[in-house]
DNA sequence: AAGTGGTCTAGACCACATT
DNA sequence: ATGTGGTCTAGACCACTTG
C-alpha cells in the first residue's frame, strides 16, 4: 500500500526555500545570491539540485542568471516591465514606455468587481489611482488602478511614480510576479473619450489586469482603456 | 587568438538534429520517439545531453514527454489548440472550441499586407478562406485566412475542417510551432456587422495572427474580428 | 518484470567576468 | 588567477506505465 499522495522532488523543496526567501525579502531585488556551491553546502544537497531549482526560478523571471557573475534577484526595471508587462507597442517605431499623468488618487470601499478580483472581504477599502498615459503628449491610455489599502498604507499621500511595480517592491516588499489580462473591445464612454481626445463611442481596447505577488496573492487590479489607432497589443503564442 | 564566434553547446546541436527530423517528417505527429538511451547511443552522446535537448523541445511544445511511456511528437489536437492558440474564452462557463461555417474559399494575387506578412514575392498567389465561428449558433468571430498557394496546393478544392492546423500537418507536412498576434479595437464595417448580427460600427476585437512553422517560416495569416460582449481574450503575463 | 522518463549525485571541464 | 554559472558525463536509484 504505497502513498497515493504526490511525489515532491528535492529540487522543488529547495526551490520553495528560495521562494520563501524572496517573499520574506531575505534576498532583495537586485541583490546577488550566494553561489550555487555555497547554497548546496548550506542546504545539504548537490550543486546540480540547487541548479535545477534556480533554473526554474530563472524561467519564471524571479531571478536572473549571468554567466561568470552570479545569480541575482530580478528587478522591475524599465526594460523588464516594457517586455514582460507592457504589451501595447506602436505600429511604427520602437517599443517604448509612455509618460503618465496622475488624474486622481482616492480611497474608498471596494466595489463588487474589486472585491472579487482582489479577494477582499466586504467593506475593505481600496486605493484608486486614475491616470492618463501618453506617447509624446498624444493620449493613449486612461486607466484606473485599485489596490488593497491594507497592503499599501500611505501610498496615497505621496507622488505616484511612473514605475509602480518598482515602488511596490521597494517600499512595501510586494513583488509582482505575473499577471492575467482579459481583453475586450468596447465603445468609449463620453468622459473617457474626452480624456483621450476622441469622439464618444469610439472603439477602445479594454484591458482588465490582475497582478499577482510571488506567493500568488492578487495585489493590483488595473482597468485600462487603450486607443489602438497607432498601436497594438502584442501577444506571442508559443 | 580564440574563435570570436559564438559557442554552440552539444545539446543544441543534438536539438537541431531532432528539429530537422521533425521538419522533414521523419518523426511524424503523434509518433513515439526512440528512448533517450537509444538516441544517446545512436548519436554518440550521453543520455543527459539527449535529455537536455528533449527538455527544450518539450518546453517549446514540439514534443510531449510522458513518464513511464516515452516521448512523443506533439499533435495539434483540439485540446492543445484550445489552450495554446485559441485565446478567446467565454466570460462565463468552460473554455471551449467554436463551430465554424466556411463562407468562401478563393484564390488570388496576394495584396501588400499579405505579401508583407507572409514574406511573398510580388504576384504570388494566396488561398483565402473566409469563415464564421460561433458558440451555440451565436456568431462570435468572422475571420479571413490567407495561405501561400505554393505551400498548400489543392487545399481549396476540398472541404475545410474546423481544425486547420491538424490538416496542415497531416496533408502538407507543415507544423505550426507558434504564432504572433496583434490586437486592436475597431468599429465593425457594415458587412461584417451583418454577419455577426450586430449594429454597424459596433466595437470588435481585431486579431491579426501570423502563424510560423517549425523552421520559423510564416505560413498563415489570419485576420479575425471578434465580438467581446460575452467573451474575452485571455493573456497571461509571466 | 521490464522499459520509460524523472531525480539526484559527483566530478571534470568550458566559457565568461572580474580582479 | 580566481570565481561564477554552463556543459557534459556516468551511474544509481525512483516513479510511472505496460505487459
Amino acid at each position: 500500500m504505497a502513498e497515493p499522495l504526490g511525489f515532491r522532488p528535492l529540487y522543488r523543496q529547495v526551490k520553495a526555500i528560495f521562494v520563501r526567501r524572496l517573499v520574506d525579502g531575505v534576498w532583495a531585488p537586485g541583490e546577488g545570491l550566494p553561489s550555487e556551491g555555497q547554497l548546496a553546502a548550506e542546504i545539504g544537497v548537490s550543486q546540480g539540485t540547487v541548479r535545477k531549482a534556480l533554473d526554474e526560478l530563472a524561467a519564471e523571471n524571479l531571478v536572473v542568471r549571468k554567466q561568470g557573475r552570479g545569480t541575482f534577484v530580478a528587478e522591475h526595471d524599465e526594460r523588464r516591465i516594457l517586455f514582460q508587462f507592457f504589451k501595447l507597442v506602436p505600429d511604427q517605431g520602437e517599443r517604448r514606455f509612455p509618460d503618465s499623468a496622475v488624474l486622481s488618487v482616492t480611497t474608498g470601499v471596494a466595489d463588487a468587481a474589486e472585491r472579487e478580483a482582489l479577494d477582499l472581504p466586504a467593506r475593505d477599502k481600496v486605493i484608486r489611482i486614475r491616470r492618463l498615459r501618453s506617447f509624446d503628449a498624444a493620449p493613449l491610455i486612461v486607466e484606473t488602478l485599485s489596490l488593497p489599502q491594507r497592503l499599501f498604507r500611505g501610498l496615497e499621500v505621496d507622488p505616484i511614480p511612473n514605475n509602480l511595480y518598482s515602488l511596490y517592491a521597494a517600499r512595501y516588499g510586494v513583488t509582482i510576479a505575473h499577471a492575467r489580462e482579459r481583453l475586450k473591445a468596447v465603445a468609449l464612454a463620453p468622459d473617457d473619450a474626452v480624456l483621450l481626445g476622441v469622439a464618444a463611442r469610439s472603439p477602445a481596447l479594454q484591458v482588465d489586469r490582475l497582478a499577482l505577488a510571488l506567493d500568488g496573492m492578487p495585489v493590483e487590479r488595473r482597468l485600462s482603456l487603450c486607443l489602438t489607432e497607432e498601436a497594438h497589443y502584442l501577444s506571442d503564442l508559443r
